[in-house]
DNA sequence: TATGAATGAGTCTTCATTCAT
DNA sequence: GATGAATGAAGACTCATTCAT
């Protein structure tokens, strides 16, 4: 019970203690920024727990990025499930979008992601990926141009809530998703040309 | 003022030449790994000059994150002007956001900008700025909400195109472009076609 | 004893297989370069074998050198047994002498041992030990002072060859050995004897 | 005069003083353990300025090793000049070889080089140097032949005086010298035979 | 004023050694 | 006894910053 004990034996959750802090670290101070040292104090173990279980730091960035990226992946996932019962109607599409904005986690997890994937090739796979996920089930019900646009600017809302203090509303993201994902009735030829396209 | 003495050249321009390499880098290899020794062989000055120059390394930096944000405002402004010729519209603002597409000069500046405001709230007043820019010489034309979801948009593309190897089509963005800027038809045989569709 | 424990094969082969991995490491990379975690590796077992034979790295240091001290000791008596069918000549000696420079294994032990002892005055023995022994065998035909110049060739032949990758004539060093250990032609008489010898 | 002087500006002077300090070093503990804050602290500079004049670790190594080479190799000049005054004969020969032994710090840095090269080859390039050099001028008076296997003996006698506290006897030296030089009169069937072979 | 030498704090990494299991 | 996780002390190296010149 006293604070003095030196060891715990239990690598599998230490080596989860240390990822963590490092995910954690990345997403709040950036992935460029991460040392040793802050991961150790993060996670609340010796300096040399972080060496000990990644060879390197780079070993130790690539399983913290790996972990945000599960997470991602884990919302896309809860995201193409959710989409089945809200219908991939801008309405839907839209209440989760901004239903997401909540969960700052989420989004600092796939900004923190996006902005390492700009330096490094193997985490541009993972941007890439959700990238077409995403499309992935919008496409079937819109077409993959349009799908791919609405992703775009999903994108955007994103961003657009790390930068400021307002996230946007569900109304205008509503709106803007009916105007990517709906055929413009007015000139028919212009909607035949796109589907042709 | 002796002749021994090489005289220095312009200060200002010696100056311009340091703000100058650290922006370069910053768009390189990111704003946390800039370095006096990166900047000062960059610039092809002496190391002294860097510190001579700027007080630390943080004042450097800001003055090089100033000197991008000047790059990316004056091309906002080109921008503005090219919208009167080109014409406020969903073709217009594609065409122009397309042909932004091949300066990878502008776009990475962008991005690191936009990267630097994540963790740095004097930097995110410049992404504010651009926003509300894009915004306001939209608006006029098709109202706030509209545009601010355009200029969201916008940055989606931008984004993709860091993450993507083939950039959008003008014709995808023009598309989603009119989408969000024209209002909807109004009569509910529009919601009706996206639920069936 | 129970069956499930893996059964612990001989202590004393393990602790063979830790010296003698530590050996040939102190031959590859030297004897500063020795770490527990290298010899664990080369040996095939786990790191913590080889703080359980050896107290410290250091004890597994000594161990190393006293066996490739005995390996050496062991060279030598063969060299003597053999001395006395090839005959304590000029011609028998280099015959043996140009033999074992082809065992390279054997050389890069000597000198391995012989460079630890300039550090370490305990290995400092063995190198002197061997020394007198080489002269040991040799004294009683030509005498103390002419076996002990023959040593000192012989050494010299053998770092001769770790420096340079052709090593020397065996007609070379019997030749000089030959100068080294007959006496000067000032008195025939004595010459004839070791001639005879 | 107060200790408290921080900074003097003496970069030729101070890079001397490592690479002296460090040269030391590599005679004392070998050149595997060396340290940049074993040659700080021998030095007396702070540890950053053997980094500052150094780039790596290795870097300094070299360094300093070259130091050690070119002092063996001012004191071959100076023995080969010596030569000349002595007449390169055995008698000659031992005198200088054995004046020689009574200067550790030449023979000490000379064994350091040696060593260093058995893992090192650009190193090897000096102790082949040296080697060739000493027979250079031995034989243009007594041959190719008899001139390395003298140098042999020279460098053994050499490894000799680190092993043995005593050193060899002027006298043992210049009889074995003799040997090794003079071509044996005694049987002339013999020399027949070895050139024959 | 301009330059680059000087210094120490801080980074990653390796490893001897201890000791829980 | 056997194993490998735990820990901190070095070690190499980088660099912001200071300041002599």
């Amino acid at each position: 019970m006293s604070e003095g004990t030196r060891r715990r034996r239990d690598p599998e959750a230490r080596r989860l203690e240390i990822v963590t802090a490092a995910a954690e670290l990345i997403i709040e101070i950036g992935v460029d920024a991460l040392t040793h040292r802050k991961v150790a104090a993060r996670a609340g173990v010796p300096l040399g727990a972080t060496t000990q279980y990644f060879a390197t730091l780079d070993d130790l960035r690539e399983a913290a990025i790996g972990a945000l990226a599960a997470e991602i992946e884990a919302r896309i996932d809860e995201t193409r499930r959710a989409v089945v019962v809200e219908g991939v109607t801008p309405a839907g599409l839209a209440k989760l979008v901004h239903r997401g904005l909540t969960d700052a986690r989420a989004i600092q997890a796939d900004r923190a992601v996006v902005t390492a994937a700009v330096h490094d090739p193997r985490v541009r796979q993972f941007a890439r990926l959700w990238s077409d996920e995403i499309v992935g089930f919008i496409a079937p019900v819109h077409g993959v141009d349009r799908a791919r646009a609405a992703a775009v600017f999903i994108d955007g809302v994103l961003w657009h809530s790390q930068i400021h203090d307002e996230p946007l509303d569900e109304e205008l993201i509503r709106d803007a998703l009916a105007g990517i994902l709906t055929p413009p009735p007015a000139s028919p030829s212009a909607s035949a040309a796109a589907a042709s396209a």
